[in-house]
RNA sequence: GCCGGAGUGGCGAAAUUGGUAGACGCAUCAGACUCAAAAUCUGACGCAGCUCACCCUGCGUGCCGGUUCGAGUCCGGCCUUCGGCACCA
């Protein structure tokens, strides 16, 4: 029996005691059947969720149920990306405990998410901050380490005073911290790399595989690798014969053209390159440069500075002197820090040499249009002058002339160059996962023997310390024994950053409770790589690309047989809210669990799927949502004000025997089901899906509306049409879908059944409008046999009184008909 | 500046390969039910004009131009907006 009326909250969690019970979600490693991988981004367990989650896990969860009917098995699994600040913070704040802060937050949400209704095995759920997981992430950090991916090194970084710990390139956002929003300093430290420009022209090449990923992403990383093809090229210094400076360049076809060079205030031999006279001024430039922060720097629109060092470098193609300056334009980490200055055909260098009234030597001459004085830089093709034996060659062509003759005189050669930088994984932080390495005074830097992982982080740490990791504060961590002598050594106090637990663990979901290895290679590679991937686009760059490098690396390493973990990618758009993104800053954010407890999880699924594409921004509005749990009871009393025409077991008679309305019925059912299907393939359209359903609850009410008595031949057809329907919403509407299920006498579960199929042909309408348009505008509309032949349709066309009036006196050109369309006539 | 999206009613949006622009919904208005309201059901709803019961005509997918029998869709040139990168040599 089905109840008179809708109550969300009491059927919700029914249900989704009865899925636990009856362990509905457990997903086996079936290997006889086809796999399905399903990945939403794990969540961050800041404290409660958020509606950019609901709409996340609510568009994953949807495939997932949709794709377990259709006969895979289906992984959709859910974790804790749950080392990182916020945690720490609060326990600086509060004195509250960061485990036990994270822990208690994990099981708040997790809460929320089961009462969203979410199809996950929880026996695979993943906790990134314990140590079950993150002794295999030390584990991969070590084989790193012994392969030379892993590596420390002394380096300009990028430090955040507020965060009080060092951020990756990719965590710098406008020179501005990307969690707290304060500027970015540099600081020279010693800290651990990995080696991701080892894989930078991989990462590059294989963003091809990326076939179902969106052009954006790939663009974003794309340019964010960027790489660049030129030259090295090597001067000596004419004060100093010994001394080279090497340079990086695109443009070597302008070498002849070179008046002066710059190094950037921190290239490591500017010292020895200034001359007495230079050093007061220059130390002073490289102060002012040092003590500007990133934000400062990085403005394009700051006039150039510089100094100059005092000595000179000799041109090896012309033998021409040239002097050495500083000027914070040019970038320590890019290429050599050194930057051969072609004022003539670079507009940088052009702005520089103008206010320094440095020499212009035009080397590029355009055929077409030459010119004897430039008012800006000449950065278009053309053909060499002024450059010895290259005069009169193609720029084009020159590149490589120039190339060949710097490696025959011994003074350069091609280069590839990328902007992407190793990515820097120190975090002077406690809550994270500690880095398994041990300094030994006769050793040196030895990792931890991994039968003794995994390296726990300490208790007994003092989180009021300033200025410091407050795991420096832990005496018992930091004393240690040499894994190798066996002699006092000293911890690694650094922990990673919280990107290296997110990188790999959508493999641990494979074989989640694996105490032996990371995770067995065979289950892994039944399941990986992942089919789908959805989440926020913020994660372009950041998580998506560490991903990719680490999957590749561990290709590398022989831990599994993956080059690219992600086939396809949603990336979702934000939940808005009066036009601006739900924050609690602005104060517009909707709490789920009033949504939950207002109208039910499956009202705020539909809800949430409804208005927008999942790809696009999403406005959240309260007149939407009533309107959609106006909608679910709408669905609920077809079937609660039917119950006695529904039967599960319908035979449905034979087509060509049914009335008229009820053959409209079926072909409306067959419709529903091809479109819903082909807009969850394509793209999982859950807008347009949504708009099926209504159309369909429609038709089917104004079939009810229409009847008051049902014949046998009715009830089968009704009950054929409901029964799809339940089928078609189960995936969306999880829990209402089983109650109305049960209440029709179902057994077991309602998303066990077999997603519909639907045939073509009675898909179809068995008469068409046609559309009778006169040069191109619409005149007339006929209803036709829809298997009508062209010349049929041209003959409808040109016989209705509509058009022989319109057409009257004026000669028919010709006529165009589109078959199951439209016909056109042209006239004069 | 460079790269990549997007621009359609009051609003969210829809529209195989170029083929009826505005499906579906929100809001609004009207009607039914009700003592009344809510809920529910039914209908209208791009703009303008003319009639006004139905009809009919013109315009209309950011702007200008092009290709085509036919353009929201293709091509060229702009504008606006969002996102990414940005002194990368």
């Amino acid at each position: 029996m089905i109840n008179e009326r809708y109550f969300p909250q009491e059927i919700e969690k029914k249900w989704q005691k009865r899925w636990d019970d009856t362990q509905l979600n457990k997903v086996y490693n079936d290997t006889d059947k086809e796999k399905y991988y399903i990945l939403s981004m794990l969540p961050y367990p800041s404290g409660k969720l958020h509606m950019g989650h609901v709409r996340n896990y609510t568009i994953s969860d949807v495939i997932a149920r949709y794709k377990r009917m259709n006969g895979f098995n289906v992984l959709h699994p859910m974790g804790w990306d749950s080392f990182g600040l916020p945690a720490e913070n609060a326990a600086i704040q509060h004195g509250a405990n960061p485990k036990k802060w994270t822990l208690d937050n994990i099981a708040y949400m997790k809460k929320q998410l089961k009462e969203l209704g979410l199809m996950v095995d929880w026996d695979r759920e993943v906790t990134t901050c314990l140590p079950e997981y993150y002794k295999w992430t030390q584990y991969f950090f070590i084989q790193m380490f012994k392969k030379g991916l892993a590596y420390k090194k002394e380096a300009a970084v990028n430090w955040c005073n507020d965060c009080a710990t060092v951020l990756a390139n990719e965590q710098v956002i406008d020179g501005k911290c990307w969690r707290c929003d304060s500027e970015v300093e540099k600081k020279y430290l010693s800290q651990w790399f990995l080696k991701i420009t080892d894989y930078a022209q991989e990462l590059l090449d294989d963003i091809k595989l990326l076939e179902g990923w969106p052009d954006s992403v790939k663009t974003m990383q794309k340019n964010w690798i960027d790489r660049s093809q030129g030259a090295i090229l090597r001067f000596k210094v004419k004060e100093n014969p010994e001394l080279e400076v090497p340079v990086y360049t695109t443009r070597p076809d302008t070498a002849y053209g070179i008046t002066y060079l710059v190094v950037a205030p921190e290239y490591k031999d500017i010292e020895k390159l200034t001359t007495p006279e230079n050093k007061a001024a220059v130390e002073e430039y490289r102060q002012n440069a040092r003590k500007m922060s990133e934000i400062e720097r990085l403005s394009t629109e700051r006039p150039k500075t510089g100094v100059p060092l005092g000595t000179h470098l000799i041109n090896p193609l012309n033998g021409e002197e040239f002097p050495i300056w500083t000027a914070d334009y040019a970038l320590a980490e890019y290429g050599t820090g050194a930057v051969m200055a072609v004022p003539a055909h670079d507009e940088r260098d052009f702005a520089f040499a103008s206010k320094y009234n440095l020499p212009i030597k035009i080397v590029i001459q355009n055929p077409e249009a030459p010119f004897t004085e430039l008012k800006e830089a000449y950065t278009e093709k053309g053909v060499l002058v002024n450059s010895g034996d290259c005069d009169g060659i193609d720029n084009e062509k020159a590149k490589q002339a120039i190339i060949d003759k710097a490696v025959a005189g011994g003074f350069g050669e091609a280069k590839v160059q990328y902007r992407l930088r190793d990515w820097l994984i120190s975090r002077q932080r406690y809550w994270g996962t500690p880095i398994p390495i041990v300094y030994c005074p006769k050793c040196g830097t030895v990792p931890v023997d991994e039968k003794d992982l995994p390296v726990l982080l300490p208790e007994d740490v003092d989180f009021s310390v300033k200025g410091m990791s407050p795991v420096k504060t832990s005496e018992s961590f930091k004393y240690t024994t040499c894994p190798i002598c066996g002699g006092q050594a000293e911890r690694e106090t650094d922990t990673m950053d919280t990107f290296m637990c997110s990188n790999w663990y959508f493999y641990r979901y494979t074989d989640a409770r694996n105490n032996d290895a990371p995770f067995d290679k065979d289950v892994l590679h039944y399941w990986a790589p992942i089919d789908q991937y959805v989440g926020g686009i913020e994660h372009a760059i950041l998580h998506l690309l560490y991903s990719r490098f680490f999957t590749k690396a561990l290709r590398d390493l022989g831990e599994l047989d993956v080059t690219e973990p992600f086939k396809n990618l949603l990336t979702q758009g934000m939940v808005l809210k009066d036009g601006s993104k739900m924050s609690k800053s602005k104060g517009n954010t909707v709490d789920p669990d009033e949504i939950f407890r207002n109208y039910g999880a499956d009202t705020a699924r539909l809800f949430i799927l409804s208005d927008s594409p999942p790809n696009r921004d999403f406005d959240w509005s309260d007149a939407g949502v009533e309107g959609c749990y106006k909608f679910l009871n709408r669905v609920w009393k077809i079937y609660a004000a039917n119950q006695q025409n529904i039967v599960l077991d319908y035979k449905l008679p034979e087509v060509s025997t049914l009335t008229k309305q009820n053959n409209d019925l079926v072909r409306e059912v067959h419709m529903s089901v091809k479109k819903i299907s082909q807009d969850i393939s394509n793209e999982f359209q859950f807008n347009t899906v949504i708009s099926k359903y209504r159309e369909f609850s429609n038709a089917i009410y104004d079939y009810m509306n229409s009847k008051k008595d049902f014949t046998e031949e009715d009830k089968m057809v009704f009950s054929f049409a409901v029964v799809t329907f339940l089928k078609l919403l189960a995936p969306v509407l999880p829990h209402m879908a089983e109650e109305i299920y049960e209440g029709l006498g179902g057994k077991d579960s309602v998303h066990k059944l077999e997603w519909p199929t639907y045939e073509d042909a009675l898909a179809k309408t068995s008469s068409i409008t046609l559309v009778v348009q006169i040069n191109g505008k619409v005149k007339d509309k006929i209803e036709v046999d829809s298997e009508s032949t062209k010349e049929q349709l041209e003959q409808f066309a040109l016989n209705s009184d509509k058009i022989k009036e319109l057409t009257e006196g004026k000669q028919i050109v010709k006529v165009i008909v589109v078959p199951g369309k439209l016909v056109n006539i042209v006239v004069k």
